[in-house]
DNA sequence: AAGAATGTTATGTA
DNA sequence: CTACATAACATTCT
């Protein structure tokens, strides 16, 4: 389920839920004692987001390190908490609020030292004020590959997933084939602005929404759950109509508008 | 009720 | 260093 703006909602929730006091850290079901041991009791300072990795920062220094993977998710309690399932790795409590960690391919202590090594590998995030897209760009360059399969390498822009990439090329008549290092300064400036702009608006609305509403003529209201995207997961394209192809991509399926994104030679 | 799904890493090969 | 295929890992929802 998550991209990038899911992780930095849950970062600005979790600090908000539990910043200044003692928090409850327990590991229901066994798989992650070492790491409930340290936490149980310690004040959870700070939280951060890079990408699609989340952190919580407790007061004694330690780091717990996060990553959701393809079906992890947080899902929090208000008031008491139920009996957590099977499949909880991660519990964080106060008397208010209750977090569960479940699915998450990284639940793990992390010193210093390996926290560097996991920001120094990621791209460039289109969600920190810190982000500098000249480092994105210039890894464009480098690659060989389509567009569509370098915006997916963390290591080129971080926090984008299959939405966003299927969605940002369709709107910037970018076809995913297009070799990467074909990818026009000025195209890719505004590639950049919308995923920023997006995901932001991710953030807020807890979703990803890139359509716009006017441009559809979409009712006020809520949009429909498969109406808020374009292309993806889309039968025809929303722009022009016309059919939309669907093809795997190093094991994503990729999506395009072949009328809207014309593919290169 | 099998299968799909908004993801990454490790490993071996070229 | 870049690329690519494969396997492994994690759950919920239809």
């Amino acid at each position: 389920m998550p991209e990038g703006h899911t992780i930095h909602r849950l970062a600005r929730d979790h600090a908000r839920f539990f910043a200044g006091h003692p928090v409850a850290v327990s590991s229901p079901q066994g798989r992650f004692e070492a790491g409930a041991a340290v936490l149980d009791g310690a004040v959870l300072t700070a939280t951060d987001a890079y990408g699609k990795h989340l952190l919580h920062h407790y007061d004694h220094g330690a780091i717990v390190h996060l990553h959701l993977g393809l079906f992890g998710r947080v899902r929090h309690h208000r008031g008491t908490p139920p009996e957590p399932p099977d499949t909880v790795r991660y519990r964080v409590a106060n008397a208010v609020h209750t977090i569960d960690l479940i699915g998450a391919t990284a639940c793990e202590l992390l010193d210093p030292a390996r926290l560097e090594a996991l920001t120094a590998r990621l791209g460039p995030d289109p969600l920190r004020a810190d982000a500098d897209p000249d480092r994105a760009y210039a890894a464009l360059q480098r690659r060989r590959v389509g567009v569509g399969r370098a915006l997916l390498d963390q290591r080129v822009v971080a926090g984008v997933g299959n939405v966003y990439r299927a969605e940002v090329l369709l709107v910037h008549g970018v076809h995913p084939e297009l070799p990467a290092r074909e990818l026009g300064r000025t195209r890719f400036d505004g590639i950049w602005d919308t995923l920023r702009d997006w995901m932001a608006r991710g953030v807020r609305e807890r979703r990803i929404v890139t359509v716009d509403r006017d441009e559809l003529g979409l009712p006020p209201g809520r949009i429909a759950r498969g109406g808020a995207t374009y292309v993806y997961r889309q039968t025809h394209c929303r722009r022009c109509g016309t059919p939309v192809r669907r093809w795997d991509l190093a094991g994503r399926w990729a999506y395009a508008c072949e009328r809207c994104q014309p593919p290169p030679a």
